[in-house]
DNA sequence: CACGCTTCCTATCATTGATAGGCAGTGTAC
DNA sequence: GTACACTGCCTATCAATGATAGGAAGCGTG
């Protein structure tokens, strides 16, 4: 089942994630399509695997990193980790943080691997003093708006997630200012 | 051709934009499917013609705006109001904003519409001091940011737009502080 | 050996986008 | 007034794709 999954993430890479066609992936993995309805029940069954295994995939990305001591700069290595891992490989961003898949919802089980990555980044987020929900909504809403114009207008390059670590600067600047004015 | 694809927005307000289907697009403007064909040589034709459509009424609808004359204010009103029409409709977002559709690429002269708002888009953060392309990129990351997330993660509500107004001021603030230091 | 379980198969559907070819009404040229 | 062409829509049919039904081969256990 897991290397299914692997495959459906080759066709994916190749030919984008609304291309992954069942008749394709069985002839990949040596089967015949109906074969496949042993380990998924359905094609959103599929993608709620992919997109599980993602999420896993994030999280063992970020869980990897060293970070510096200096929160700020804990923040900005950890959220460009996120950016780099989103803008690598289109398909799994589009499957992970968009709604590309009409009909596609995660299903409870798959939706906590993306709630783990998102309780790490909000601790994260916490050491570098972003703490009201506030304030963690709009630097998700910043970076996921910087990597989503980074993939529809120049999938490739880096025109937008070059500005990541001023944006951050910008923000945790801004908390400090109103902080300090309270 | 103009109704056909009225009713085709209202497929799509009602079933998704994925939802729309040839078979059912045609039975609600009385007609056979493959009569379809004659307005348009393809579906993603279609998807093309509403997304001109789409653009244009997002041109009217900012153009109808009574912008204040202080800048600041009137960027503000101005992206309250492109905020307001991503929000609205979320299938013509999908379509207008997002690479939801497989395959679909606005043609040379969709995409003129789409340009014309952009460049009024420009003109209003020009006059509020938005003026090099860093910072025109990085503002749209961040109103694009924000619908997206508002979309995402709690359709109808305003738990990430609330916010526009105050990361505007952020960003303005930012813009003005870079260049007094330089 | 018989039974049951797993794994995969063949055959077949329904839906959907797309194509081929025809037919009726309408207007125009001669 | 008849022939012709043009427009607008139709029926019939395809290919691709996701999904279901039912069966056969292999394999282990009692």
């Amino acid at each position: 089942m897991a290397s299914i999954v692997a495959v459906a993430w080759e066709l994916a890479r190749s030919h984008g994630i609304g291309g992954v066609t069942l008749h394709a992936l069985a002839r990949e993995v040596g089967m015949r399509q109906p074969s496949l309805y042993a380990y998924f029940d359905s094609k959103l069954a599929l993608f709620d695997a992919m997109f599980a295994d993602g999420n896993r995939q994030l999280l063992a990305h970020v869980d990897a990193l060293r970070l510096p001591s200096d929160p700020r700069n804990a923040l900005k290595v950890y959220m460009r980790a996120f950016v780099d891992f989103a803008t690598e490989d289109p398909a799994r961003q589009a499957l992970l943080f968009q709604r590309i898949i009409p009909g596609f919802e995660p299903s409870e089980e798959s939706y906590a691997a993306a709630q783990q990555f998102m309780a790490r980044s909000v601790s994260v987020m916490n050491a570098a003093g972003v703490v009201d929900q506030d304030d963690i909504d709009c630097l998700i809403a910043m970076v996921g708006g910087l990597v989503d114009a980074q993939q529809s207008n120049d999938p490739g390059g880096h025109r937008w997630t070059r500005h990541l670590d001023r944006l951050i600067d910008m923000y945790l600047d801004d908390i400090k200012r109103r902080r300090r004015r309270r």
